[in-house]
DNA sequence: AGATACAGTGAACACTGTTCACGAAAGCAA
DNA sequence: TTGCTTTCGTGAACAGTGTTCACTGTATCT
């Protein structure tokens, strides 16, 4: 490898991290090429050597997001005993609100509204799937623990849709048995913890819940209840008639 | 009312016209003082006479987005019977969605990222409660419906906030019977409602639900579900030991 | 009718992202 | 080492942004 070349991937990584603080410091909007290039003593055209524009670095701070949040998650997940798939499920969504809130800027980037102008190009959508997939395993180890257990029917409005979710998680090297139900649940699992978290971001909750933590964790609880509750074993050994 | 104050009024009409114009169409990047001006025939330096900034035209048109969506949502509502309790509740969902999707982005004004460097004002937390006033006096009605049942136990962790949710309703004119889990379990809805649209706006769905019409429909079918799980009489008749 | 208040102008200021011709330096081949 | 080529950073420029301000002309009020 070439001095040049050497001395161009460290300024490249030199102009990433100036924007990555930027951004976590003053938001999508702060990050203003002009300012990077008066952080990196250098002129604005110089950025241009190294990064076709504002959008790029936006991309690239989007994939940089999904991967830490991914990661983080991914991380202390990974520290619960795998037999204990409660624990499990409520550290995906306590760490998700903790990495959103440690990361506010970035997360908006990622889940708030998309910036003016700027359209997330395809190669921000794998990275952008690292959480789902662990809750996908969490409830997959679920179903494969559940005893003789049979499932909930799943809405046939939605068949299509679980079947391509299916298919997604099988192409993630998972095995599909998971019925549709319970595949549903964790979606709509997903759909909950993005609300609360987006909710207390924006400060929606200003006027109802201040104590976010205590929040969550019921939100989890409960979600968690409703994915086994898929598994009509558990309801039929209660009694319930459903 | 003289003819100067008449014809000022008109102008301000016209630029918050303009304005709701721009922000619908191109978004709130969209929304730029000279561009006003070029819509108006007018140099930008006139706005300054009608406006104190792009602020202040920002919150006037939060407020406007707040209260179109209450005001759509409200009219649909009041279209269903009183006492098919879950046909309203299940109104306010779809409407919610459908407003949403139709004023993609006043939706994200109020819901999405906070504009950048644009500090929502205290004026706009009154118009912002609007369509959640409307399911807590679904919720309301359906505890005023419960028979003889009584209610779960809310969390203590989230008793401060409950009875703070409990002090504003009260303030908006409704009586406050309604249980803490019940008030919880509305708290809840929302939170999915508004995770489900917008993850759903943001193209975070893409993968997964394309149904989202039917999805929002089971979201919000087993939200109202949950709500009435909330008074133990249903769930006692049922059998369930919990 | 005269004083006063106000609307709109046009120029300016300080920014922004992006492009481009140019000179300097580095890498490579003979 | 010499010569050619590629790359780098500069500085200026372009087109755009929000906002301010001295200055007119006109409408309102006394």
């Amino acid at each position: 490898m070439t001095a040049r070349a050497e001395a161009r991937d460290a300024f490249r990584r030199r102009l990433i991290d100036a924007a990555y603080t930027r951004l976590a410091t003053e938001g999508a909007a702060g990050l203003r090429m002009r300012q990077l290039a008066r952080d990196l003593n250098v002129t604005p055209g110089a950025l241009y050597r190294y990064v076709s524009g504002r959008d790029e670095l936006l991309t690239i701070l989007v994939i940089d997001a999904y991967e830490s949040l991914a990661e983080t998650v991914r991380r202390a997940e990974a520290g619960v005993p795998r037999t204990e798939l409660e624990r499990r499920w409520l550290t995906v969504w306590v760490t998700v609100r903790e990495w959103a809130l440690a990361h506010r800027n970035e997360y908006q980037l990622i889940y708030g509204t998309p910036v003016p102008g700027y359209e997330a190009p395809a190669e921000t959508i794998a990275p952008a799937s690292g959480v789902t997939l662990l809750l996908a395993q969490i409830s997959s180890d679920l179903w494969t623990a559940r005893g003789n257990g049979a499932a909930d029917p799943a809405p046939v409005s939605l068949a299509e849709d679980l079947s391509r979710i299916a298919a997604w998680v099988v192409a993630h090297g998972m095995s599909v048995d998971a019925p549709g139900a319970m595949v549903l649940a964790t979606v709509e699992a997903w759909t909950t913890l993005l609300g609360a978290v987006g909710l207390e971001l924006g400060g929606h909750f200003r006027g109802s819940i201040h104590n976010n933590a205590a929040y969550i964790e019921l939100l989890a609880r409960r979600s968690y209840a409703a994915l086994r509750a898929t598994i009509l074993n558990d309801r039929v050994r209660e009694g319930a008639d459903v």
